[in-house]
DNA sequence: GATAGTTTCATACAAATGTTTGAAATGCCT
DNA sequence: AGGCATTTCAAACATTTGTATGAAACTATC
């Protein structure tokens, strides 16, 4: 049984340095330097420096993944099958969030990893990301559940939205305090998890969804 | 006076590459390949890659800026000094949802070239961006004339999810189709900028600004 | 305690990349 | 045409990068 002492450092070093740095200008010497370790043994582990990124990331995904699900579940639960459409929101933007924002000092690697990939987005990691859309089908059906009656389409649109405020806030939370001079607090995680489900369920509730886009449409002015 | 054709000849080619294969796998030799000029030629025009990449950015930061302003401007005027926040937001999301989204085919190189910077973030834009501060201020003093009473903080928030759910959008175009298995138009373009303007819209008009967030976290349910 | 399999190590390799150089070519003005 | 500045060119440079190699060290099993 291999000690796997050698890949446990590697991988830490890695996801490490790849937090801080980004993945553009950390080498694989970078890496053997941080984990005092020798340069051959990332290629001996994992084959090439594309497979150790994939395996940090898939790692990292799986387990955001499962914290979705579990707050998913728990929320159905909770309201016999049919979970309230915040609840569903809140359990597919909250694991972000709250991993990903806060104080900086007291986010964690993987935290600070995971911001890194929404930032830079490297090839091994765009050829992973293509498999996490089985996982959002989950939460469509969810959603399917919690607001019968509402086109699919109108669901497709209310997740990508709620996903794309989150992300956004991750990836920008500097340019939004720098805008608004630290009058919007980045910190309060509970709070903007609060905003962005809010935005999204209303999104999702308010008016009738088949006729909504094409009536803003006629209101539209020049140009 | 310069003849300027090689300078011309360099930034066309590069654009067009960056755009087609990302800033990663793109290097001098082939920018100056299909160029047909030499290569010494990038340093003696722009004295180096990043430079090179950064007027390309600069270029079309300022041609983007230009027409929201003017998109904005319009609005103001045609509501005398007051424009409907609807249209403020379309000033500011439409340009970047007209460039980049619609049928593939019949994008600028411009726009894909937009769209790799929106995905990619290198360094040497990642600097610029930093600018982009200012002209966002504007559209701030556009909303607080158009929208008096509401705090600055949920302007702020207004537009950084509008900005975020247009990005995404845009980012991830695919993924959405995918996810919808294609009852997501993304080539409906005016129709995405009508979801976009009536989600923000609705996100900074609806409920008592102030009290809004808070009133939501009380209800928010386990864990 | 010998042996086979695994892991570590120093070093070399090969390829790619941005940048520099100095000479040749070109264009421009008087 | 001559002389000066600008531009182009081929070639070389200096690194940096991921990966491969083969021997040494180690580990566990019989």
């Amino acid at each position: 049984m291999p000690s796997d002492q050698t890949r446990t450092a590697i991988l830490a070093a890695a996801e490490r340095l790849y937090a801080d740095r980004g993945f553009g200008d950390v080498t694989l010497r970078d890496i053997v330097a941080e984990a005092n370790v020798n340069l051959a043994a990332v290629n001996y582990h994992f084959g090439s420096k594309d497979e150790l990124i994939a395996e940090l990331f898939v790692t990292r995904s799986i387990q955001l993944n499962r914290e979705r699900l579990r707050l998913l579940q728990a929320a159905e639960e909770a309201g016999g099958e049919r979970a309230s459409i915040d609840a569903i929101l809140r359990a597919l933007v909250g694991p972000t969030l709250r991993g990903c924002l806060g104080p900086e000092n007291q986010r964690s690697t993987a935290a600070r990893f995971m911001i890194r990939v929404s930032i830079e987005s490297v090839p091994p990691i765009r050829r992973i990301r293509n498999r996490e859309i089985d996982h959002l089908r989950k939460f469509i059906a969810a959603m399917r559940r919690s607001l019968p009656g509402h086109s699919d389409v109108e669901l497709y649109w209310g997740l990508h939205f709620a996903l794309a405020m989150a992300q956004q806030t991750v990836r920008d939370s500097e340019r939004l305090t720098k805008l608004s001079e630290g009058k919007c607090d980045v910190d309060d995680v509970e709070g903007i998890i609060e905003r962005v489900v809010s935005v999204a369920a209303m999104a999702l509730t308010t008016g009738d969804a088949a006729s909504k886009a094409p009536a803003r449409m006629l209101a539209r002015d020049a140009r």
